[in-house]
DNA sequence: ATCCCTGCAAACTATTTGCACGGGA
DNA sequence: TCCCGTGCAAATAGTTTGCAGGGAT
């Protein structure tokens, strides 16, 4: 429904592969790299090209329904757009990505806000360390 | 000095390729792309290969004396580790990076040491907007 | 009917790796 | 002398692009 209206408002067209990637993004809270959301976008319907892929992702991150992240030395991941700002947790052991909404961001926001030297538009924050069950893990 | 002795220690060796570099590091304040500074490294030695120049940036990263960034869809930036948390300043406009410290980066680390979840060993900050000389030559 | 979007394949960019030689300790 | 680090060239991974046909509006 978001999607529709949004590829409308922009004069995109609905088409099966963004149909199918929007599906695959919102399965998941998840951060997907292009290799997972190709994966799972196959298993629904194997006829849809890598290349469409990325671009959709490319169109809906200009459309701001997707966000697109490089929070590791690999691939990019992607997530469904989140209306506020967000701290990424990304466990330096097992890959895996968290989200965290604390008052520091926007704290930050309005130290910005004072100095007139930068505007700011969007924040990102990334926290690298360690995940509850990791750390447990390596006491066992 | 700090490359000599922190080489020493790690056992690796001090080589021209691994001093040039740290010399074109050092030269700036600037981020660095790894295409940047093949350049500026063959200005000072056109022998040294580009992937010495990789191999040298994982190996000063692995010691702690660079630190990489991805800030930009684009390719890994490079500078010299900086001791304190750092806001990086992205301006979508000219591209430029600058830096900024607060204390917001402090309240974060302290309301992330309050949950057990997780626990933060480096905190990263990009700010994405538009840096005050762009704005202003919107105006004109 | 129009022309946007797609699948396909090839191109591209940034980065990494295998190997044999040479230089630093 | 020993073997780590290098230059070289080829390989790799992720992503992008040109093109011609098919489908959405």
């Amino acid at each position: 429904m978001l999607l529709d209206s949004t590829l409308r408002a922009s004069d995109h067209r609905m088409t099966r592969p963004r149909r199918v990637v929007w599906d695959v993004l919102n399965s998941t809270s998840r951060h997907l790299s292009a290799a997972e959301i190709v994966a799972a976008v196959h298993e629904l319907d194997p006829g849809i090209n890598t290349s469409s892929v990325y671009r959709t992702l490319g169109l809906f991150a200009s459309l701001d329904l997707v966000r697109e992240s490089r929070l590791t030395d690999d691939a990019s991941t992607w997530e469904v757009a989140h209306p506020d700002d967000v701290i990424h947790l990304v466990c330096s052991l097992c890959g895996g990505t968290s989200h965290l909404s604390t008052h520091a961001v926007d704290a930050l926001r309005s130290e910005l806000g004072t100095g007139s030297d930068f505007h700011a538009a969007g924040i990102d924050v990334r926290v690298t360390g360690t995940c509850a069950s990791c750390a447990a893990r390596l006491h066992d």
